[in-house]
RNA sequence: GGGGAGAUAGCGAAGCGGUCAAACGCAACAGACUGUAAAUCUGUCGGCCAAGUGCCUUCGGAGGUUCGAAUCCUCCUCUCCCCA
C-alpha cells in the first residue's frame, strides 16, 4: 500500500485540528509507517450512554476517516465497561447504571451511525470491556499504581470540582487510567478528541510509557457548539443535531442556530472547500447578505451528507412552508381521539402537545394554541371531533386529529 | 477515629414556627418583534378540578413535638472542611 507524501498527510491531519502534541514524534511515526509500509493506528473511544451520534461527534469521526483515505488503520473503541461503570459526574440523580444488554444496543446503534462516516471494512470495532473484566485485581493495581493523585488533580473538571468542595469518588480516577489503558491494549499510535479529552489523551501516552510502549500522539479536535452557539453540543444538554435524525429536523435545527456559529459549522462540519469556506467567511462579514441565507445553505449541505439532495431540497421546501408561508406542515402527529367533544385542554393532553392541563390553560392564555389556524383563547373551548381539525400549539408542535 | 459546616424545585441561591407551592438569578416554555437567529419587552414556570380565602403531592430519608413544620427535636443517609 502506498502512502500519500509526509507533508501531504500531514496538511490533512492537521486541517481543523486544535493540537497535535508532539508534531515531531507523528513525523517520525508517519515516516516510519511509510518505510515498512505499515499503517498507524488511530484511536479514539466512544461511551455508548446514549445512541445518538450527533454533529459534535463528527469532528473527530470526520477525522479519523481521513485517516482512513490516507491508509492508516482505525480502531474504535467502545467503552462498554466504562459505560456499565456508570458517569457519576451528576451525584444528584445517580445515573442507573446500564445493563450489558442496553449497552450492547446501544454500541450497535453507534456503529451504525459510525458507519455512515466511516469505511466499515477498513475500521476495526473493540470492545474495552474485551480485556477488563479478565484483569485480576493485581493488575488493576499495577495499573493504578502508575499516577498519582496530585497529577491527577490536575485535570480541569477535577480541580474545578475539587476547589467548590463537590465529590470526586476514587473510581472516577479510574476513568482515564482505562481510557490510557485501551491505548496499551490495542497499541495505538494516535488516539483522537475533543480538547477537553486533552488531559485523558495524555494519561494514555504517560500509561503507554509505563507499559514500554511508544507512546501515541495525540490530536486534539474543537468542540462543537450546539444549538444555542455556547454550550457544548451535548446530548444531555439536548442541543444537538443527530446524524440520524430525519431531513426536516436537521435542517430546521440547522436553521435555529446562532449567526456566529454557522462559520465554525462549516469548518468543523462539513466537507466545503477551503476556498468555499473563505468565501462563506466574507459573506458573512458583507451586510448586504442575509446570514440566514448562508444557514439555508448550511443546513442543505447537512441533509446533504446524511441524507440526500433530494431530501435537502424537500427540508428546505418544508421549512419555507411551515416558517416562512406559515402553512401547515404535510406531516404530523395524527390521533384519533374517538367522536363527539372533547375540551380542548384534553385534546391537547391526549395529542401530547402539552403536559398536564395546568400547561394546556396556560398556553392557551398565553396565546400559543390554535385550531385549524384559528387561535383559541377560551380554556374550555369544545373540539367537535366530528370532523378533522389541525391543532397548533407553539411554533413547532402539531397534532392532526382524525375522526374516527 | 475526633471536631465543624451543610443537603431547598432543571441549576445556583434565599427562607429558619403560620402571611410558603417556597424570594431572587440562570436555564426552559409561550407571546410581541424577526430570519424558527441574536438582542429587547411581556407572561408562565408542582399536579388536579368550570378556578377558590379549594383539594393533593413537594424543601435528603424515617419518626416525633405543635392547633400549625422547609423551619424545632431524635435517628438515619449523603457531601464538604479541619485535625488524626
Amino acid at each position: 500500500m502506498a502512502f500519500p507524501s509526509i507533508n501531504e498527510q500531514m496538511d490533512v491531519i492537521k486541517r481543523g485540528t486544535v493540537e497535535v502534541l508532539p508534531e515531531e514524534e507523528l513525523v517520525k511515526k508517519l515516516e516510519r509507517s511509510q518505510k515498512e509500509n505499515k499503517p498507524l493506528i488511530i484511536k479514539q473511544g466512544f461511551d455508548p450512554t446514549a445512541p445518538d451520534i450527533h454533529l459534535g461527534h463528527t469532528v473527530g469521526i470526520r477525522k479519523l476517516r481521513q485517516f482512513q483515505e490516507l491508509g492508516h488503520q482505525v480502531v474504535v473503541i467502545i467503552g462498554d465497561y466504562t459505560a456499565m461503570v456508570g458517569d457519576p459526574s451528576d451525584k444528584k440523580s445517580t445515573r442507573p447504571r446500564l445493563s450489558h444488554a442496553q449497552v450492547m444496543e446501544h454500541a450497535q446503534t453507534y456503529q451504525d451511525q459510525f458507519f455512515k462516516i466511516l469505511d466499515k471494512s477498513k475500521t476495526i470495532v473493540r470492545f474495552n470491556g474485551d480485556w477488563f473484566k479478565k484483569m485480576t485485581f493485581e493488575q488493576i493495581m499495577g495499573m493504578a499504581a502508575t499516577f498519582t493523585v496530585a497529577r491527577m488533580l490536575e485535570r480541569d473538571d477535577f480541580a474545578k470540582r475539587y476547589a467548590a468542595q463537590l465529590p470526586i469518588s476514587i473510581h472516577e480516577f479510574f476513568y482515564p487510567l482505562m481510557q490510557g489503558y485501551d491505548s496499551v491494549e490495542i497499541k495505538a499510535d494516535v488516539e483522537l478528541g475533543a480538547t477537553e479529552q486533552k488531559f485523558n489523551l495524555v494519561i494514555g501516552r504517560h500509561i503507554q510509557k509505563e507499559y514500554d510502549m511508544e507512546p501515541q500522539i495525540i490530536l486534539t479536535m474543537p468542540v462543537l457548539e450546539g444549538l444555542d452557539g455556547k454550550q457544548r453540543m451535548s446530548k444531555s444538554l439536548g442541543n444537538y443535531i443527530g446524524i440520524d435524525e430525519p431531513a426536516n429536523e436537521i435542517y430546521g435545527k440547522t436553521m435555529s442556530i446562532p449567526d456566529d456559529a454557522i462559520y465554525r459549522y462549516f469548518e468543523l462540519v462539513t466537507d466545503v472547500s477551503a476556498e468555499e469556506l473563505e468565501r462563506i467567511k466574507s459573506q458573512l462579514a458583507d451586510p448586504a447578505v442575509n446570514p440566514r441565507d448562508l444557514k439555508s445553505y448550511l443546513g442543505r449541505t447537512l441533509v446533504r451528507m446524511y441524507h440526500d439532495e433530494k431530501a435537502a431540497d424537500a427540508a428546505e421546501e418544508a421549512f419555507r412552508n411551515l416558517f416562512v408561508k406559515k402553512d401547515v406542515p404535510d406531516d404530523m402527529p395524527e390521533f384519533t381521539l374517538g367522536g363527539g367533544a372533547m375540551r380542548i385542554d384534553e385534546v391537547m393532553l391526549a395529542t401530547k402537545t402539552c403536559d398536564s392541563k395546568g400547561a394546556a390553560r396556560r398556553l392557551i392564555k398565553g396565546g400559543a394554541v390554535s385550531l385549524d389556524g384559528e387561535k383559541i383563547s377560551d380554556p374550555f373551548f369544545t373540539v367537535d371531533l366530528s370532523a378533522e381539525h389541525v391543532l397548533k400549539v407553539g411554533k413547532r408542535k402539531f397534532a392532526r386529529l382524525k375522526t374516527a
